[in-house]
DNA sequence: GTCTATAGGTGGATAGAC
DNA sequence: GTCTATCCACCTATAGAC
């Protein structure tokens, strides 16, 4: 989903919407900032977006379709728990090479903050990853190719958790080895 | 460190900008906010904190402080590597009890707005934090207490991005059980 | 759909009296 | 050390012409 410039005006907007809330957060910027990169005026974004929160939450629900489709490619294409736990992974990573933050990572940080439809969202992003993880978790250890103890659910809430705070830290070291290193300890400990 | 209503100004500006940091983040609170909870005025903050850039500097400076002499009181009242970590991981889920969350994973996340000076501090903090959980986790892997594979430096940042995350998403759900959860399953994979 | 113009508010910050 | 008063830049958002 490159920022194509031939776009039409309302998804050029949110590519650059999305990336200023992953680089700066949803505090971070304004329509100028956006207005002033596009080379259009404020209030023709306000055409597009009448107001900034219903800019937010459009920005998580197509973030948030997006990994979706990104976890049913990797179902698709990968049969292994372990394998599908490392592309989860990679996503995260492919991420944080275009030095952003994942969108909902940098939400949860200001999430006293946002307005309530966000903050709804929000929940809802997690919880798809949680349920997704914890199938795939739930998945390799009937087939004895990972190894944990306890609900499934706790250990997608670890990986989650590890892995946002993994980013975040990378990022402000500016060094992605940092993130390597945590996600390749973290698939190494469930490996059977 | 309550916020005694006794406590010299600077103290008490110190300590409502500390907590609206760490619920709001720094780009979600202004002179303004303070200087209304306090009854004071904006210009009076100016006397103390003549720049905000100052202020968050300060702040930084003196929650290292407090988190350098915990560990340091860690390190007087117990001897086992384990239960040193146990008490790390109190220590955040202290912050998190208050509502709050770790005043240096907020500022992460907000880190590419922020003023040089302000990361300069940030990096220093959790470099401290990296070479004290390293030290622990060597001299715990020595004595056969703790179990792990590689630099004890590399387990100490999977540690601290762990727990920064799972703090981040235990305030956004609104549940710090599933901060104990995370932190309790980090420790029993520690443990040999 | 995009513009000009502007409203109404808040941001950080300063001057100078007390 | 705290106040009143004020500056100016910026914020989100709207009205109305083209």
């Amino acid at each position: 989903m490159p920022d194509s410039a031939a776009a039409p005006t309302s998804q050029r907007i949110l590519d650059l919407a999305e990336r200023l809330v992953q680089t700066r957060g949803f505090n971070g910027f304004s329509y100028a900032d956006i207005a002033a990169s596009l080379g259009v005026t404020k209030a023709s974004l306000h055409y597009h977006f009448p107001a900034k929160a219903e800019l937010g939450r459009r920005l998580i629900g197509r973030y948030e379709e997006n990994f979706v489709a990104a976890l049913a490619a990797i179902e698709r294409k990968v049969k292994r728990p372990l394998e599908k736990l490392r592309r989860y992974a990679a996503i995260y990573a492919g991420v944080l090479a275009q030095d952003r933050m994942c969108l909902c990572g940098m939400l949860a940080a200001e999430y006293a903050t946002l307005p309530k439809a966000m903050q709804k969202e929000l929940q809802h992003f997690f919880d798809e990853n949680e349920r997704w993880l914890a199938r795939v978790l739930e998945e390799g250890r009937r087939a004895r190719e990972l190894d944990f103890s306890g609900a499934p659910r706790e250990v997608a809430r670890l990986l989650i958790s590890s892995l946002e705070g993994a980013m975040m830290l990378a990022r402000s070291h500016g060094d992605a080895t940092r993130f390597r290193a945590v996600a390749e300890r973290l698939m190494g400990d469930l490996a059977a």
